[in-house]
RNA sequence: GGAGAGGUGGCCGAGUGGUUGAUGGCACCUGCCUCGAAAGCAGGCAUACCUUCACGGGUAUCGGGGGUUCGAAUCCCCCCCUCUCCGCCA
């Protein structure tokens, strides 16, 4: 959520920017409704204070000897009546607040000056390239393929017991994602400094406002029936909100933290995108990346994350591209996204595995993320930064898809191996057949 | 799920209808003292909104929401959360 006095000092400014996203702005009630909502507050305050000095008298004259004088029923009815003004005033007040509010939480954040000015994902900027991609004296195989023919990959028993979307691994297919997440939770705590946190996977409708899912992107999540419990789409939403309402000491931060949890999403409006294989599922898992930062650090720190998620894909040895996306593509709450790109020589693409934001203080309003610093001791809002370090579901996909070898197996990570039990490949086994073929 | 106790400022903790936005302590800031520091002393120190060029003024906020009243941290109702005991349970 931007500053509600910034919103009304740059109110053209905000639609060219909304345009810039691909957006249509409606803010030409805002003004108005803004204008109206301080009149009415300042008679209702106005009426208030009147209120207040006459109640004060009234305390004033019967604590002394005119307990009983008729000024005091005078000053009471008269009283009376004030307060219902202000009751309708106050109610008026509400009604424009209610219409108000919803406007400003459907407002986007401001793109830094950095970020490229485009219309769609064709217009990202792409800022370097790491690794090149292998060689193949063969024709490479998608994952889906890969998997299923390892054994290790079932689709079909995941349609059968959960539907589109899902998938079940099996034997070195589900080790391997754990010793994926296992790694990156390693790397991320030994060397770059984080702190490992196991978050509740269900949050209140509170946490998902205070990081920017509601109200706008409802569709998006699931919603657990009769409850006001949502599975969080990602980490970013227990972590950021672990700071919710808090005060943190200047000298903490940044406040760097990560989990590895699983994802919910509905998808919803993708159809048809991704079909094949589990790019997109409405469960995966990711390992997160969160910074609460000093705001004149963030931008340092934003880039401190993202380097920290390259360094996963750096000693996995996976070939990668970091592109800025564009205002077009540029997510809600975020001021600034780098997106991590790694090979994937089965679909001959660079696939987004990690997206690294810097959202300044658009959440830390919301979410009402503070730090007290300085001499003054004055509380200021904080900047809040996450990544995914990495999708661990879309780099299982991506060790698959680049150290796949002619015969059909594959290679694991030499970092990965004492995480799997000293295992080098990964190979059919006759004996692992799909459950749901019985 | 049942019974009881409680939720007050960055933290601790007073306060049961009328100068209580809220005693006191801790933490923090400034000054005095000191060669310097500690201790001591004096002062300052919540947030949001409205208003003002500014100084300032005003309104609201004592878990959240509603109600009673001229007036609510204080009384009533609903909800949330924490703690203790019981029940259940991985």
């Amino acid at each position: 959520m931007l500053d509600l006095a910034y919103v009304r000092d740059h109110l053209d400014d905000v639609e060219a920017m909304m345009r810039r996203r691909g957006m249509n702005p409606e803010l030409s009630e805002f003004r108005q409704m803004d204008a109206e909502r301080r009149e009415l507050i300042r008679c209702s305050e106005a009426l208030k204070q009147n209120r207040n000095q006459a109640s004060e008298e009234v305390a004033r004259l019967k604590r002394g000897a005119e307990r009983d004088s008729p000024r005091v029923a005078e000053l009471i009815a008269s009283t009376r009546a004030i307060g219902e003004e202000i009751a309708g005033l106050d109610g008026q007040i509400k009604e424009i607040e209610a219409r108000l509010e919803p406007l400003l939480l459907t407002i986007p954040n401001i793109p830094q000056e950095s970020v490229p000015v485009g219309t769609s994902e064709k217009d990202n900027a792409e800022l370097r390239r790491w690794g090149q991609p292998r060689g193949f004296a063969f024709e490479p195989k998608a994952h889906w393929d890969l998997g299923v023919e390892l054994g290790i990959l079932d689709l079909e028993a995941a349609v059968k017991i959960s539907g589109a979307r899902f998938a079940v691994y099996r034997g070195a297919g589900a080790a391997l994602e754990r010793a994926l997440a296992n790694f990156m939770l390693d790397l991320h705590t030994r060397q770059h400094g984080y702190t490992e946190i196991l978050p509740p996977a269900l949050v209140n409708s509170k946490s998902m406002r205070g990081t920017g899912q509601l109200p706008k992107f409802a569709a998006d999540l699931f919603q657990c029936k009769d409850t006001d419990l949502w599975l969080i789409p990602t980490a970013e939403v227990p972590l950021t909100n672990l700071y919710a309402d808090v005060v943190i000491d200047e000298a903490q931060l940044p406040v760097n933290i990560t989990a590895w949890t699983p994802c919910f999403r509905s998808e919803a409006g993708s159809y048809g995108k991704d079909v094949r294989g589990i790019i997109r599922q409405h469960q995966f898992q990711k390992v997160e990346l969160v910074k609460i930062s000093h705001p004149s650090q963030s931008l340092d720190d934003h880039e401190r994350l993202t380097r920290d998620a390259e360094a996963i894909l750096q000693a996995l040895e996976l070939p990668y591209r970091v592109v800025s996306l564009c205002t077009g593509d540029l997510g809600f709450s975020s001021s600034k996204t780098y997106d991590l790109e790694v090979w994937l020589p089965g679909q001959n693409a660079y696939r987004e595995i990690s997206s690294c934001s810097n959202f300044l203080d658009f959440q830390a309003r919301r979410a009402n993320i503070r730090f007290r610093g300085g001499s003054k001791g004055k509380t200021a809002l904080a900047h809040t930064i996450n990544g995914s370090g990495l999708a661990v579901g879309r780099t299982w996909i991506a060790v698959l898809e680049n150290y796949q070898q002619e015969d059909g197996s594959v290679l694991i990570p030499e970092v990965l191996r004492p995480y799997m039990g000293g295992l080098e490949r990964i190979v059919a086994e006759q004996q692992t057949r799909s459950a749901s073929k019985g």
